[in-house]
DNA sequence: ATGGTCGGTTGCCGA
């Protein structure tokens, strides 16, 4: 099975993007945040045609929103609502082998590390809280599981292009990182990326759209994570970001990444 | 230290 997970920043402006991404890839399922669309106005005919036809939504008007596109069928889906608000940040989808795929989107936070002066922040780390209390309540690790999404997270100090540089910026703090971690150790998630490709080399997904030339400076950070619960770990073949789709026409400013299980 | 660019609930907010 090949999982791509990628934050398409507007599924209808680039919608064109995820089928030339589909075509180049053919993953078996492609999980997308930021779709930035009400269900009623999700493209299904696109995906449709070119052959993913099952196709779980949760959007809304303007903001966050995922998808799960899919050339296998679903034996069912659901989606789950997080630190009491309806905002579109999560679906979930099983297939008839039994793997329960989890597709998310976690706030990004805001500017300021701070809980008492930006409530974002504070809605960051009381999902990522939530995450954790969720799986350890009601899965178990030998469950197989997939675990994809925009985290918002860049976790290892080669996950950022400057470690030091960035310790205060939302993204990589300390407590951040610890509630990724408590979120990862919670059901013993393997993180498919780094399964693949050491620590000590530099692993990027997204790059801001405010570089004059953001593949020149190539400050990055590892925002998008796939990871398998234990069952999954020795069918890890492989992991890739496709860094060419950040140098596509009109891109998103996160680059796919696809995981490869047997 | 600052500002830089995108997309959509556009002349602002969230990222």
């Amino acid at each position: 099975m090949r999982i791509t997970t990628w934050n398409i920043n507007s599924v209808r402006l680039r919608a064109p993007l995820a089928v030339q991404l589909l075509e180049q890839v053919q993953p078996d399922a492609l999980c997308l945040q930021e779709t930035k669309c009400p269900d009623e106005h999700f493209p299904h005919q696109t995906f449709i045609d070119a052959g993913y036809p099952h196709i779980a939504i949760r959007g809304m008007k303007g903001y966050n929103g995922v998808a799960i596109i899919s050339r296998l069928p679903f034996t069912s889906t659901d989606s789950l609502d997080w630190v009491g608000k309806q905002d579109c940040r999560h679906i979930s989808a099983t297939f008839s082998d039994g793997i329960e795929l989890h597709n998310f989107y976690v706030p990004a936070g805001g500017d300021e590390p701070d809980t008492m002066k930006n409530e974002k922040f504070d809605h960051k780390l009381k999902f990522l809280e939530e995450m954790r209390d969720w799986f350890t309540a009601n899965r178990k690790p030998d469950a197989p599981m997939v675990l994809v999404g925009d985290l918002n997270i860049a976790p290892l100090e080669h996950d950022v292009w400057s470690h030091k540089q960035l310790l205060k910026v939302v993204s990589h703090t300390p407590v951040e990182v610890e509630r990724l971690a408590a979120v990862q150790n919670g059901l013993g998630w393997i993180d498919t990326a780094r399964h693949v490709t050491p620590e000590t080399e530099k692993l990027y997904t997204w790059w801001s759209y405010r570089a004059r030339d953001w593949a020149a400076a190539d400050k990055g950070r590892r925002l998008d994570h796939v990871w398998v619960t234990p069952p999954l770990g020795d069918k890890i073949k492989d992991s890739s970001v496709l860094r060419d789709a950040r140098g596509w026409e009109k891109p998103s400013d996160h680059a796919p990444v696809t995981t490869q299980l047997g």
